[in-house]
DNA sequence: AGCACGCCGACT
DNA sequence: GTCGGCGTGCTC
């Protein structure tokens, strides 16, 4: 019987990015199965390289040649069926490749490396040291280098090693040919199994004291005293034993040598603990949220349930409705896996699972080493971690009974991966909750306005808090027209009112949360004479101004530069920063309220490590009284003594030039001044806006969020705009402008030509090519072609767009340019 | 992509 | 005839 295995190799290149079929040679038949990483020859070289197998065959469907599969890399497979589904729906879904999809669930802390190294050939070798002189000197310099190199490493080294030669492997090739040098491939399959090494003695005492007479065994001073500390303490970590008696590991092998000691290796789990500490407070649950757990538990085994949408108001205790699930599913003997958007700003909610659950909680996002998350996927796997918080990566962990996904302010963007595949976690998580019966809670107080849609269309189960877990009412929000406080004279940042509002509530003892989204000083940096606009030199950005080391500062790449003090452009001296950021504030906040402490929470106070939760903490031990922050507060932040939002410029996000501008501004509206009143203090938010009639706006500050829908689902739908259609843009970009722009026309053409062969020919669902509204990020020029499903079948559109982009991807862009294929994108700049 | 092969010109 | 350099085409 012969049997032959499709599987996809890894290699980091689209161009090989299908089903290879290989032999499965005889003693493998009965062994190998789907999902096993396997190790087959590949390419004119044969490098060993790691596959997967995602087919058995019994016969070659087609004439071809096949090589062989060398071994199975596992002794189990390490993906499952249901995964290589998975993989198989991505790569359709999103047009990514096969190891895009496939480097997202696989499993921690393997790796396969390869790499070519080079030997002296036998005949070499066994020469006399006459002989091999002689022979040497019949090489030029190039090869002498090489024979010294070989030895010079105990006569094997790897050809990535050898440097400052220039063409190696030609060179390396032709002494190979003439069989002076042997030339192969070798592998190595890295499983990090962090392991802990334990040491004890491998006798009782006095035995041991017999023995080292008897054998006249020497120890040395440091030895003596290791075999004295384990006298007293068997079985030691032996990095304890070596930090503590300050032991060298020369020692300790040494006494292994002589059989004194014996070294066990053990599992260990790295445990990530977050430094915010949070107080347990029992909670009764109101009626509305006892109504939710209990529709969501009674449903848990049932097969064919929708994924619930759990639309409930800012402090209305959504986190203690997931925990009840959570404990219900654990008593079922079920896993949950918890999403949140920013792992680094929810260290409220994980300590709070962490001292209801205690040790079987997880966590995992992506800033976490290698080595971190494989434990904690071994953990998983091991059962000692039974309810995962993390960010949308971890989605994919290997648990081996999950029964609940949570998704938490499931309308944050951070749920849309960035880089490929470009996944949408809320899609992923409902197809996974549809094909595996898994409750699916998708949890916010301002849900997308494209899935609020689906519910109107049965998609979801909507569940609705409309009341505060403390029956407080939402705090009010106060609209202030910048216009007439402009008019009144007031040209600072801060309106009468808010100002009032501020001393107000620092009187009181509570504290103040202000809200501007946008970082740095200034906006940016401008000449008043001649309109010179400081811009950043990699991207199509003006600088933003930082005004502590005076410089301007891109957001986007990380340029920097000092601000002169005449303009570079026509030299006079009238520079001046315009916009406000949140430096600004703060500085304008000082002088107005000099005893006030202020923090402030954004991207240029956070990046150190650590920093953030230094900020938080202090802002919940109330050793400040206002906490100026971008975007970062509106992300599910809990702090009982704040009282007074602000929220300075309501309409900077408005006038963003995206769809989905009305939404984001309703939701950070809505979001933000849900920080506000959290406890037993009522709350008020003061909301500052030049435009006070706009229809997100003014649904906001009544928290209508019906209102503010049906508001915008006209909007979209007028449009055509997500829910209605959906949106693939594909993003061209290098370095150089003409190739980018000729490649997008390239592009366009292609398609057209493509679409007029089915009878197409109507293109108004086709955006551009234009360029960018970033037009230059980092020296890459960015052109864009945007589409909409109107009209046109989605997947007729994608498989048209993936034909151009992939397929024929050599033949329609050049290879220096980058292809970015981002299906329903979260902005589109 | 990245690897191996093969062609070509320069130089002994 | 030999060496280094570079362009080309394929990967079961």
């Amino acid at each position: 019987m012969e049997k032959y295995a499709k599987l996809v190799v890894r290699s980091n290149t689209i161009y090989t990015d299908n089903l290879f079929t290989y032999k499965v040679p005889d003693f493998l038949i009965n062994e190998l199965s789907i999902g096993h990483r396997v190790l087959v020859p590949f390419g004119r070289g044969n490098k060993p390289t790691e596959a997967f197998v995602f087919e058995i065959i019994d016969n070659l469907d087609e004439d071809i040649k096949t090589k062989e599969i060398v071994d199975v890399l596992d002794e189990k497979p390490i993906f499952r069926v249901e995964d290589l589904e998975l993989v198989n729906w991505m790569k359709n879904r999103y047009l990514c490749t096969y190891i895009d999809c496939i480097n997202l669930i696989y499993p921690k802390g393997y790796k396969l490396n390869n790499y070519k190294v080079v030997t002296l050939n036998e005949s070499i070798d066994n020469l006399s040291e006459h002989k091999f002189k002689e022979f040497l000197l019949t090489l030029n310099e190039n090869q002498t280098k090489v024979i010294e190199l070989i030895i010079s490493n105990k006569g094997k080294i790897k050809v990535e090693k050898i440097k400052d030669i220039q063409n190696v492997n030609s060179l390396l090739d032709r002494m190979a040919k003439k069989q002076i040098i042997n030339l192969y491939w070798e592998y190595k399959d890295h499983k990090n199994e962090k392991k802990i090494c334990y040491i004890s003695l491998t006798m009782d005492s006095d035995e041991l004291d017999d023995y080292i007479k008897d054998n006249k065994i020497n120890l040395g001073s440091k030895q003596k005293e290791i075999v004295k500390f384990l006298k007293n303490n068997n079985n030691i970590e032996i990095n304890d034993l070596m930090e503590l008696l300050n032991a060298s590991k020369k020692s300790i092998t040494s006494l292994y040598d002589k059989n004194l000691i014996t070294l066990k290796l053990e599992d260990y789990y790295r445990n990530p603990n977050s430094i915010y500490k949070s107080s347990y407070k029992d909670i009764i649950l109101n009626n509305e949220q006892q109504y939710a757990i209990n529709k969501i538990t009674s449903q848990m085994f049932e097969e064919n349930k929708k994924p619930y949408m759990l639309h409930g108001i800012t402090g209305s205790g959504k986190t203690e409705v997931y925990m009840e699930v959570i404990d219900y599913a654990l008593k079922q003997g079920l896993d949950s896996i918890v999403l949140v958007p920013e792992i680094a700003l929810t260290p409220q909610t994980i300590s709070r699972f962490k001292n209801r659950f205690g040790d079987i909680v997880g966590v995992f996002h992506s800033q976490l080493s290698e080595g971190q998350k494989h434990d904690v996927y071994k953990a998983i796997k091991a059962g000692k971690i039974r309810i995962l918080v993390g960010a949308r990566s971890a989605l994919f962990a290997p648990f081996n009974s999950l029964g609940v996904i949570i998704i938490d302010e499931f309308h944050e963007t951070s749920y849309k991966s960035e880089k490929n595949p470009k996944f949408s976690a809320i899609e992923i998580a409902k197809y996974m909750s549809i094909k595996n019966d898994i409750s699916l809670i998708l949890g916010s107080a301002t849900p997308p306005i494209d899935e609020y849609y689906k519910v109107k269309n049965n998609e979801y189960e909507l569940i609705e808090i409309k009341n505060r877990a403390n029956n407080k009412p939402l705090p009010k929000i106060k609209v202030i027209d910048m216009k007439g406080q402009l008019n009144n004279g007031n040209k600072s940042i801060f309106s009468i009112p808010l100002q009032n509002e501020i001393q107000e509530a620092i009187k009181n003892k509570s504290q103040v949360i202000l809200f501007l989204n946008r970082r740095g000083y200034a906006s940016f940096v401008s000449c008043r004479a001649c309109g010179y606009v400081f811009q950043c030199e990699n991207c199509d950005i003006s600088l933003t101004y930082h005004k502590g080391k005076n410089i301007g500062r891109c957001h986007y790449c990380g340029y920097e530069k000092e601000i002169p003090k005449e303009c570079p452009d026509c030299g006079s001296k009238y520079i001046k920063p315009f916009g406000v950021g949140t430096q600004k504030i703060e500085e304008e906040l000082k002088t107005i309220f000099p005893d006030a402490k202020i923090l402030r929470m954004d991207k240029d106070t956070t990046s150190k490590k650590g920093s953030l939760e230094e900020i938080l903490n202090k802002f919940k031990n109330e050793e400040a009284d206002i906490l100026i922050g971008t975007q970062m507060l509106s992300k599910g932040l809990d702090f009982e003594n704040v009282t007074l939002v602000g929220i300075l410029s309501a309409d900077m996000m408005l006038n963003f030039p995206d769809f989905k501008s009305f939404e984001n501004t309703f939701q950070l509206i809505t979001q933000v001044s849900g920080r506000a009143g959290r406890s037993d203090k009522e709350g008020k938010v003061i909301l500052q806006t030049y435009d006070t009639d706009h229809y997100a706006i003014r649904r906001a500050i009544n928290y209508d969020y019906e209102g503010f829908y049906s508001d915008e689902i006209k909007i979209r739908k007028a449009f055509g705009y997500s829910p209605f259609n959906n949106m693939i843009s594909v993003v061209i970009s290098g370095e150089n402008e003409k190739v980018v722009k000729q490649n997008s026309e390239n592009m366009y053409n292609s398609i057209i030509y493509l679409l007029k062969n089915r009878g197409i020919n109507d293109f108004e669902f086709i955006l551009g090519p234009n360029p960018c509204s970033i037009a230059k990020i980092n020296q890459n020029y960015r052109w864009q072609i945007l589409f909409k499903d109107d009209n046109i079948e989605i997947n007729l559109l994608k498989g048209i767009i993936k034909y151009i982009c992939i397929t024929k991807r050599d033949v329609v862009f050049n290879k220096d340019v980058n292809v970015s294929i981002d299906i329903n994108p979260n902005s589109v700049l």
